[in-house]
DNA sequence: CATGGGATTGACT
DNA sequence: GTCAATCCCATGC
């Protein structure tokens, strides 16, 4: 993925890193549901402005942003838009490619619906941890990379964002239509994407 | 310095 | 359907 792939709306590209692929840790998947979050919407945690948590949102696209959720989970974002904007995509599942049984041995679960279908279950099964916050996706230990080669752009599905108090109504939740690695409530089909 | 609240998950009624 | 686990950090006194 170069560089300027994030250097741009966080819609854009939260749709656009479906099909892409997360690799770590002898482990790999490809994405099919984001979400996008931006300072400019109060769901954001860049919507406070920059503090020692939100610094790495502010900074430049193409890095992770990764922090504990309710104490127990890591969760992977991807962070776009050009420096200083603060903005992000968070990345909430993936459909297993390589490593199924690493996967399965660090989820303590075989059905493969279940190693990737949420965004701290990914970071378990992938083995990503805080201190992949602020490491290079292109270059570093956690990377992105592109859509395989010949394989056709996904019909994708938006809806609102899930598991937050505010800012509901935005339709910034993106995933494959119809597919079983996505986490729930899975997104109805019949709408548009944003 | 004390407190409260999560961009979740899994177990349970 | 309900609910607890668990910890970082933003906020307020």
């Amino acid at each position: 993925m170069e560089s300027g792939f994030y250097d741009r709306p966080v819609l854009a590209v939260a749709r656009d890193l479906i099909g892409c692929t997360v690799t770590h840790a002898g482990a790999s998947g490809a994405i099919v549901e984001t979400e996008a979050y931006h300072a400019i919407e109060p769901a954001c945690h860049a919507h406070v402005g920059l503090t020692a948590r939100t610094r790495p949102l502010f900074g430049p696209p193409g890095r992770a942003y990764v922090y504990r959720s309710y104490g127990i989970h890591a969760l992977l974002n991807a962070v776009s838009e050009a420096e200083g904007v603060g903005a992000a995509v968070l990345i909430r599942a993936l459909e297993p490619l390589e490593g199924l049984e690493l996967m399965r041995a660090r989820r303590g679960l075989s059905d493969v619906h279940e190693l990737c279908s949420g965004p701290g279950k990914l970071s378990q099964a992938l083995r990503i941890g805080l201190e992949h916050n602020e490491g290079d996706l292109a270059a570093g230990a956690v990377r992105i990379g592109p859509r395989v080669a010949g394989s056709e752009i996904p019909a994708i599905v938006a809806g609102p964002r899930i598991g937050i108090t505010r800012a509901t109504e935005l339709p910034w939740r993106f995933a494959v239509a119809g597919s079983r690695f996505v986490s729930r409530p899975r997104p109805r089909a019949g709408a548009r994407p944003g």
